[in-house]
DNA sequence: TTTATCCGGTCTGGTCACCGAACCACAGTT
DNA sequence: AACTGTGGTTCGGTGACCAGACCGGATAAA
């Protein structure tokens, strides 16, 4: 962990968490990992991060368990999220619903949808008909009613079409 | 928000709900704030925050409206949560609950019981026999079993007595 | 009335993280 | 042999975070 990112004195859970994940950046590289983003340049094309910040967090998340590093091809590495990120999932839906709710006056960016029924899931990530709360593996993800086309990068483009997710993009 | 810490080209609502708590001791704050803490020097002592950050992430906070500053007394000020910081309790849990799954090895710090019925909420938040996800209000908080008794300031202290979530602490 | 203490801050100087831009090494392509 | 795409590292500048000093108003104590 970076200097300074640390909360030596605190004996709490969350605390422990936000040094895993509390870091600038951080949430939303996984945010888009879960979402199918495995590629360096993807991620920056993205995310208009740093090179550098970018390279930094991926290492961090990396030693942490979060995701981890293969080499689909000589030279050519992706990064996928392990089983200790897919716990991550609910608090990554519920900060984003906060966000939703206030602070996205037109109604929903995106909608989750369970596969398994096809009905959305609602602000607490629970499948009402079926009475579960679906693994992200079992969610499909489409653009909603506030979706914004202002990105057009591939990457964006590729977002937008509804996909599972954890599932590679599709190469631009 | 302070310079830099927003996330000006993210058309996601992750993004807007992490420039609003997306900074260091943000969420720490919050959660302070849920479990009854009010006053700038109490937060100060159980936090261990510059005086100077614990101020900008107050008034922060206060402009977000997610805390709203009260005169107690003359010249004296609490900061309470108000309706719409209430909404991040599912993150603010969810993410806490990935703490103490991945990385706290001894169980949980802390248990949340249902005070309508007794039992302890599930990882979820989910209190299983009522079939709800109890609000904040509705929680009572007490140590659990990887409790720990290394912080001994009076604000610590007090934490550790069972109590009512958002019922501000008896006074030093 | 003076003095002291508590509360809730602001100010300051130093350090560290984040930023954009430039540079670079390797693999495959033309 | 030159060029392109990928996945980085390095560099100098800016701003956020830090501990510690300082400070003003309100009450409490002498």
């Amino acid at each position: 962990m970076a200097l300074g990112t640390d909360y030596a004195g605190q004996d709490c859970s969350l605390a422990r968490a936000l040094e895993v994940v509390g870091e600038r950046w951080t949430l939303l590289v996984l945010r888009d990992c879960f979402f199918g983003v495995r590629r360096f340049t993807d991620l920056r094309a993205h995310l208009d991060i740093s090179r550098a910040v970018l390279a930094a967090r991926l290492a961090d998340l990396v030693d942490a368990g979060l995701l981890e590093r293969r080499e689909y091809r000589p030279g050519r590495h992706e990064y996928v999220v392990t089983p200790d990120a897919l716990d991550l999932w609910p608090a990554l839906y519920a900060l984003s619903q906060w966000g939703e709710r206030h602070r996205s006056p037109d109604g929903p960016r995106r909608i989750f949808v369970h596969t398994a029924c096809g009905t959305a899931v609602d602000a607490t990530g629970a499948c009402r008909p079926c009475a579960t709360t679906p693994r992200p593996a079992d969610l499909e993800i489409r653009p909603g009613p506030a979706a914004s086309l202002r990105r057009d990068d591939p990457v964006s483009r590729g977002l937008r079409e509804p996909h599972r997710l954890l599932t590679p993009l599709p190469a631009a």
